[in-house]
RNA sequence: GCCUGCGUGGUGAAAUGGUAGACACGCCGGAUUCAAAAUCCGCUAGCGCGAGCUGUGGCGGUUCGAGUCCGCCCGCAGGUACCA
């Protein structure tokens, strides 16, 4: 058979299609598995990093189905967003037209892929069907207290009079006008997911097993739980005077009391209300005040690099001490953690530390190491004992953070706290192009909710997107509306969902058939009997936000009673990035690599041989162009050298021990290659390492000329690959075994009996020759045959040690 | 800045603490061919004629034995809450 990808992938793909072949069964006795890549952003053409994401996701899919799993592997768009906005700006489309029509291209790529998607529960979040759905949960966490609005910080643009996404603020400035930015306070809705924080947190040990360390970890630091010590530090008599005695204090937050001595000086952040309190009052120069704004106006990122701060020219007193203690603005100092102000120990905390060292602000070393010498010129961070604290002094770090704490507590001056980096998600958006929040403000009746009945509330169509202000608020006529309570004029919200909103249940979505599409958003059965997912593939990138908050949907989905379990994703596989050139692809650099034109070139087939051998998923994988024509090579190989084996609707039964070494050989690797690739499925995910295995057991074949041999290497090897270059299997398979080996094949346990092997033998742990040595040997025969191959290296020495690691090798350790 | 990873031949990579470089790509050599393409076979970490020596970003440590574990340093990547 000659081997032609374009006319073959097409015959097959057709087939499927035909034959429904990757649909769901809704028998909920099957066995399931539930497999997911996480979906597309639908930005005009696939690029490789989404080839890669779904041919792993296809590759599961494929091989459970051979295991005789019911599988799901749906495919949806996260359709909302601001590049389709963009878009509408640079080159006048609509929206929603750009979308759609992005998605029917890409779509038709998925399927020039060969991906084993369910066509019928294919969706995108931005169809108003979608939009229903999430409005009525957007209501049912709202009712539940788990939606608010308060003041935020937004990036203003006022030239625009447009707010702006961080990725729009260029070096402080509008990304299309130029104009510096400036942070601007705004009515924003947020999710109470603070109120998760701790479930957030200890469930992550549920997971422990399923999900990448690295994640667990990411998620850890990023809720961030840390107990301390809150307390207030008091103005002392000028400065209360100053301050007009407006203020008498402010809050501290510290994880490290023990430190309390070494304290040398309080640090507010710019956006403290004291501070914002001077600057109103006409307390602080006008240079201090452009200063403070600067800082303001910066991204928390910068102002954590170069730290910088001016001072108040305000004490406060130390809480033990009675002494006075300067209180400066420092940048390194964010509102949104903790209160807003620190204590400073510059000893002990290496911020603190660059700090005072660049505004000369005194350093009280506190803690001593336990064992060596304080450095004075860094600061010493670790636990320690500690010295001039009054009656702490000798106690270890630990034991004094709780004699601290209770010391403030039974004086009244601060308590234990338990604070949390996490912070409520904002989820309002001042844009056109996602799900109205399904609000309404009423002059009589307040904020009030759409009646479900009501929903969905789509958006107009006949907008116009120029980049200035926000489109809703600008239509003439859409946020015009009865109050759903009182039923007066009213004022739609004209705030839009966070998109993460929406890839935070679609995968619950996906469990629903699409008869009930109209009735419901999904049906408990159905979540019962496919959730949770079984394997989650997608992008590091997403390793914090979009897991956290798709955690955080399902328990309160759960606490809605929709669903009963805690976590969606059972295991998860963060694949890496696709380089070209040791670089991101990406159109600005110009190292982008179309998987249309290589699907035209190589077919899908090729593709995805490359992609999954080049390297193992979780790897930053580099595009090489005559690795891809390797790829193909084999593909082709593997197609021709069908030549050597016959049609068969049962696997070829062979006597192992009437055969030659050769042949042995060639068996011995086609099963080993078949452990291999049940172990990638369950827990590994190496599929570089699979099909190496497959290429070894193809080279073994090749040694040998038998043809039940190579017919049974064939009905293996074709199902092991099957996930991997499906339409080319499925060609074999059909012309030679009637598809009756694409399915789960029995392990020959022994193929794999010998009876001798090899010992690596070294010295001193250096590898120097090799022994054979028979099957069930002693240990002492072996050391005796290692030492007498290794004679040479023994003259005159004197062994002083023999290690047997068994089956492996054997370690003489000698000395002269 | 902070959090999390990664670093092995010319290249992509492989190696439950146990013979570093499996499997590929590329190069080189050979077969086939009038010639080439395609295909097939062989070789290929570096140094050395050789016995051998040196090698997994750098420096130290633990161990009979370290690419693998620990500490510090360097470089690169992802995330950093309105990109998705």
């Amino acid at each position: 058979m000659e081997y032609n990808p374009k006319d073959l992938e097409k015959k097959w793909q057709n087939f499927w299609k035909e034959n429904r072949s990757f649909e769901p069964s809704e028998d909920f006795s099957k066995e399931k598995k539930y497999i997911l890549s996480m979906f597309p952003f639908p930005s005009g053409r696939l690029h490789m990093g989404h080839v890669r994401n779904y041919t792993l996701s296809d590759a599961f899919a494929r091989y459970y189905r051979q295991q005789n799993f019911n599988v799901l592997h749906p495919i949806g768009f996260d359709s909302f967003g601001m590049p389709a906005e963009n878009a509408a700006i640079k080159n006048g489309s609509h929206p929603k037209s750009w979308t759609y029509e992005n998605i029917e291209y890409m779509k038709n790529e998925f399927y020039s892929l060969g991906f084993s998607f369910s066509r019928e529960r294919e969706l995108a979040t931005s169809d108003e069907l979608y939009t229903k759905f999430e409005q009525a949960f957007i209501i049912d966490m709202y009712e539940k207290g788990l939606l608010y609005r308060k003041k935020g910080l937004l990036n203003w643009c006022p030239h625009d009079l447009t707010v702006l996404a961080n990725e729009q603020v260029v070096e402080g400035c509008c990304w299309r006008c130029d104009t510096p930015i400036v942070k601007k306070d705004m009515n924003q809705y947020y999710f109470k997911i603070t109120q998760y924080g701790d479930e957030l947190l200890d469930d992550l040990k549920k997971l422990e097993g399923g999900w990448p360390k690295q994640v667990l970890t990411m998620q850890e630091n990023w809720i961030g739980k840390s107990n301390g010590l809150e307390f207030n530090l008091f103005f002392e008599q000028d400065s209360l005077s100053k301050l007009k005695n407006s203020f008498e204090s402010f809050d501290v937050f510290t994880t490290r009391p023990d430190t309390i001595y070494g304290v040398s000086y309080a640090a507010l952040a710019p956006e403290h209300e004291i501070v914002k309190y001077m600057i109103e009052n006409a307390l602080l120069d006008s240079q201090t005040i452009a200063a403070i704004n600067s800082m303001k106006n910066t991204s928390s990122i910068e102002r954590q690099k170069e730290k910088s701060g001016v001072p108040l020219y305000l004490d406060v007193l130390h809480p033990l001490t009675g002494k006075k203690i300067p209180v400066w603005v420092a940048n390194f100092v964010l509102m949104d953690y903790g209160s807003g102000a620190v204590m400073a120990v510059p000893a002990h905390d290496e911020r603190d530390f660059d700090f005072a060292k660049k505004y000369d602000l005194p350093i009280y070393a506190v803690i001593a190491p336990y064992e060596g010498q304080l450095n004075p010129d860094a600061a010493f961070t670790e636990a320690g004992k500690l010295f001039n604290s009054e009656n702490f002094d000798g106690m270890n770090s630990k034991e004094s953070q709780v004699h601290i704490i209770e010391y403030f507590e039974t004086r009244n001056l601060g308590k234990k706290t338990t604070n949390y980096k996490l912070k409520d998600w904002g989820v309002s958006r001042q844009r056109y192009w996602g799900a109205p929040i399904p609000f309404v403000h009423c002059d009589e009746c307040g904020l009030v909710m759409e009646k479900k009945e009501n929903l969905p509330i789509a958006l107009p169509e006949d907008i116009e997107i120029t980049g200035e202000g926000n489109p809703l608020e600008k239509h003439p006529t859409w946020k015009y509306c009865k109050c759903p309570a009182c039923a007066n004029e009213a004022i739609r919200e004209t705030d839009t969902m966070d998109t993460f909103v929406e890839s935070s249940w679609y995968f619950l979505r996906f469990c629903a058939s699409k008869e009930n599409w109209e009735k419901e958003a999904f049906s408990s059965q159905q979540i019962r009997y496919w959730m949770g997912v079984d394997h989650y593939i997608g992008g590091i990138e997403h390793a914090i936000l979009h897991l956290l908050y798709a955690r955080f949907f399902t328990k309160v989905f759960r606490d809605l009673g929709y669903l009963n379990f805690d976590e969606p994703f059972d295991k998860l596989l963060t694949q890496g990035m696709v380089l070209k050139d040791g670089a991101k692809m990406s159109k600005s650099k110009g190292n982008t690599v179309d998987p249309d034109a290589l699907i035209e070139k190589y077919g899908a087939d090729t593709a995805r041989l490359f992609i999954l051998f080049a390297a193992p998923p979780t790897q930053e994988l580099e595009w090489n162009d005559s690795a891809v024509e390797g790829a193909y090579k084999f593909i082709k190989r593997f197609y021709d050298r069908t030549s050597r084996i016959y049609k068969t609707d049962t696997l070829p039964v062979i006597e192992h021990a009437l055969l030659s070494k050769e042949e042995k050989f060639a068996r011995v690797k086609v099963y080993e290659a078949l452990v291999r690739a049940n172990d990638v499925y369950k827990e590994k995910y190496t599929f570089n390492t699979m099909i190496a295995g497959v290429m070894e057991a193809m080279n073994a074949l090749n040694l040998q000329t038998d043809a039940d041999i190579w017919t049974e290497g064939y009905w293996i090897l074709s199902a092991i690959m099957e996930p991997v270059i499906p339409h080319v299997c499925w060609d074999v398979s059909k012309e030679y075994f009637s598809l009756k080996n694409l399915s789960a094949q029995k392990v020959l346990e022994e193929v794999f009996v010998v009876e001798s092997l090899k010992f690596g033998v070294s010295i001193n742990g250096k590898s120097r020759t090799e022994i054979e040595v028979a099957v069930g040997e002693s240990n002492e025969n072996i050391i005796a045959l290692a030492k007498e191959s290794a004679a040479k290296w023994l003259e005159g020495m004197t062994i002083v040690k023999e290690i047997v690691v068994p089956g492996k090798l054997v370690n003489l350790v000698i000395k002269a």
